[in-house]
RNA sequence: GACCCCGUAGCUCAACUGGAUAGAGCAUCAGCCUUCUAAGCUGAGGGUUGCAGGUUCGAGUCCUGCCGGGGUCGCCA
């Protein structure tokens, strides 16, 4: 049930009836028709803008066609009153029983409230993650993964079929240098070279990668294959072996990372995969036959010119056909596939498996990457598919506004694995999605606990967890009563007529829309301020309580007026726990 | 030099994809309060939405140009 779906129905009825008296011109298009929540609640409950949409096409002045149309509105079933404001605002206000009744309804389907249709079952691939398996994750790993997660858990309450990916980057020249970093530390764990050794090529700059969580993946390379890796000297044998042995190691450590935020992929693809498989040449096929490939010289850059610059004939994609800058290479000085090659077959892989909808999730650090895999994909699908990227910003860890910038366990940055440890997996989860993702976000180890109006997450699950409160204390007071959803959909709810107590219904009401919007923009941070605007209702609510006792949720001497705010109070704990849901965080139940 | 993101109250951020008088919290100021779970409550002040144009019934939101901050820029992924 959503009200305002229903109302902008009412509208669309509305007009249809002007139009069957001839009074309005036929073929109007509504599309641009809106049914919402006024600005200020003054204004009523439900606000059109019809009148001033439609005015042009049908030749009347807005306030005119208000006109009739407010004639019609006033005559729709649960419309108590529709009046003309400003330039042409159509305003409604519903009868009580209305919010009544989204009451009923939230306790009649209990968190699977503001489960939407809007995706119509439509299949949408959502990729987030997918870190290079060349070393533990960070806090930016984190922020994309909690994004994507929630995003992939709000589309699928929205009713898309969603699909959770991770593309494994272990086919590129990032994990041969991962896998000659672990050869350093294998020698290093047979004793064959020392720590300053190790420390001697990382400043020479001979291996990128040393930090120490290499040694347990060296060690335990050394305790299965012995000293056999220090004799083999070839490139083209060892670099293969331990690559395979490295990939391996971080995959399990990502996936268990992953799982400590409960974060679940359904499919993980790998790009060497692909690259075995021949995916890439066939994609590339694909394009050249297509007339998309040609070789050419790119221009260097103006205004940076590298150094080392000089003009080269490379295989180049026609990105520019698509919407790009420039054209982009393909095909490396030494002949091999860039990264944009291998991509490129990645997101044909996904159209061959059936998918059109795309939305990747990146670090803002991608982002000039973006447009050449969209005009690729374009180039893929005939103008088919659609490519959204969700761009993360930075997320600085702080701890009482102290810059925290050493991991315990890397050494060089902080991974997702201490903040996990710090604060715990669904505190990093709200906070994560409390700014939108194309937004820096501080990360305060000490905000994030404190038990204060100003930290979201604990003002969203004290109002949780005061509502649970609320009923321990009604299970002693009423142990005769049925406090099920079902016994308390049946409580006589027309005895909530306090305005606030109305008001938290409305709230109630926004939530379906809420996760419409929220899906179709592909903005999970907008569940987290309508949870902090809905608990703050509820906090407000209980605040009367303690000042005036009549107000109190729990009447011992007022059965049926208790049992009627139980319902209201269970509503709302509900409906936090269905927003709590898409964040995947568990709702608590008493905070000591 | 080019491209992308950002710029809203002293601070941190909203604003439901173009709607009405731009909203919260913190901080400040003035009162109140000791609790159905304590981690408070009520009210007040605070704005040329970086600047200048444009589009239209209507712009924080869209377009153009500046200013400021961040990011990226063939053979990394």
């Amino acid at each position: 049930m959503n009200v305002f779906a229903i109302v902008k129905r009412q509208v669309d009825a509305a007009v249809a009836a002007l139009i069957a008296e001839g009074k309005l011109p036929s073929g109007l298009d509504l599309a641009r028709v809106a049914a919402e929540p006024p600005r200020e609640s003054a204004h009523g409950d439900v606000t059109t803008n019809a009148a001033m949409v439609l005015a042009k096409p049908v030749g009347k002045s807005p306030r005119d066609l208000a006109l009739l149309l407010v004639d019609k509105l006033k005559a729709a079933p649960d419309v108590v009153d529709a009046t003309i404001a400003g330039p042409g605002f159509i305003n409604l206000r519903l009868t009580d029983r209305v919010w009544l009744d989204v009451l009923r309804t939230v306790l009649g389907t209990g968190t699977a409230y503001g489960n939407a249709t809007i995706g119509g079952g439509e299949r949408i691939n959502v990729e987030y993650v997918s870190a290079n398996p060349t070393g533990p994750m960070h806090v930016g790993h984190a922020r994309g993964a909690v994004v994507g997660d929630a995003l992939a858990r709000l589309l699928a309450k929205a009713g898309f079929a969603v699909t959770k990916e991770y593309y494994i980057n272990d086919a590129g020249g990032q994990v041969d240098n991962v896998a000659r970093a672990l050869r350093m530390r294998y020698l290093q764990a047979i004793g064959r070279i020392t720590e300053a050794d190790v420390q001697g090529a990382l400043e020479r700059k001979e291996i990128q990668y040393g930090g120490a969580y290499l040694i347990p993946v060296a060690e335990a390379l050394a305790a299965r294959d012995g000293s056999k890796w220090a004799e083999v000297n070839d490139d083209a044998v060892w670099i293969p072996a331990l690559r395979e042995f490295i990939v391996a190691w971080m995959m399990k450590l990502v996936k268990e990372d992953l799982a400590a935020l409960g974060v679940s992929h359904n499919i993980f693809v790998s790009e060497k995969a692909l690259v075995d498989a021949g995916k890439v040449d066939a994609a590339l096929a694909f394009l050249t036959e297509a007339g998309l490939t040609y070789t050419g010289i790119l221009e260097p850059p103006k205004g940076k010119t590298p150094d080392d610059w000089e003009p080269r004939p490379q295989l180049l994609f026609k990105a520019t056909q698509f919407g790009d800058e420039v054209d982009r290479p393909l095909k490396k000085s030494d002949g091999s596939w860039t990264y944009f090659a291998g991509d490129i077959a990645y997101h044909k892989d996904k159209v061959d498996r059936g998918f059109t909808d795309l939305v990747n999730v990146w670090g803002a650090d991608h982002g000039g990457y973006v447009k050449r895999v969209q005009a690729a994909l374009k180039a893929l699908t005939a103008g088919k598919g659609q490519l959204d990227v969700q761009l993360c910003q930075m997320v600085r860890v702080l701890n009482n506004g102290e810059p925290v910038k050493m991991s315990k366990r890397a050494g060089t940055f902080v991974t997702m694995r201490d903040l996990i440890d710090e604060v715990g997996k669904d505190v990093v989860r709200f906070i994560m999605l409390t700014r939108k993702n194309d937004a820096p976000l501080d990360f305060d180890y000490a905000k994030v606990m404190e038990k204060s109006r100003d930290n979201p997450v604990f003002y969203v699950q004290y109002a949780h967890a005061r509502g649970r409160s609320v009923f321990r204390h009604a299970a002693e007071m009423f142990p005769a009563a049925d406090l099920s959803d079902k016994g308390l959909a049946s409580a006589d709810l027309n005895l909530l007529n306090d305005p606030d107590e109305l008001a938290v219904m409305r709230t109630l009401a926004a939530w379906p829309r809420t996760i419409e919007g929220a899906a179709l923009a592909h903005e999970p941070h907008r569940v987290a301020f309508y949870l902090s605007d809905l608990a703050a209702q509820f906090h407000g609510l209980w605040n009367k309580g303690n000042d005036t006792v009549a107000l109190r949720f729990l009447q011992a001497e007022n059965h049926a007026l208790s049992l009627a705010r139980l319902a209201l109070v269970r509503g709302v704990g509900v409906v936090i726990a269905s927003g709590l849901a898409v964040f995947g965080v568990e709702p608590v139940e008493e905070m000591r």
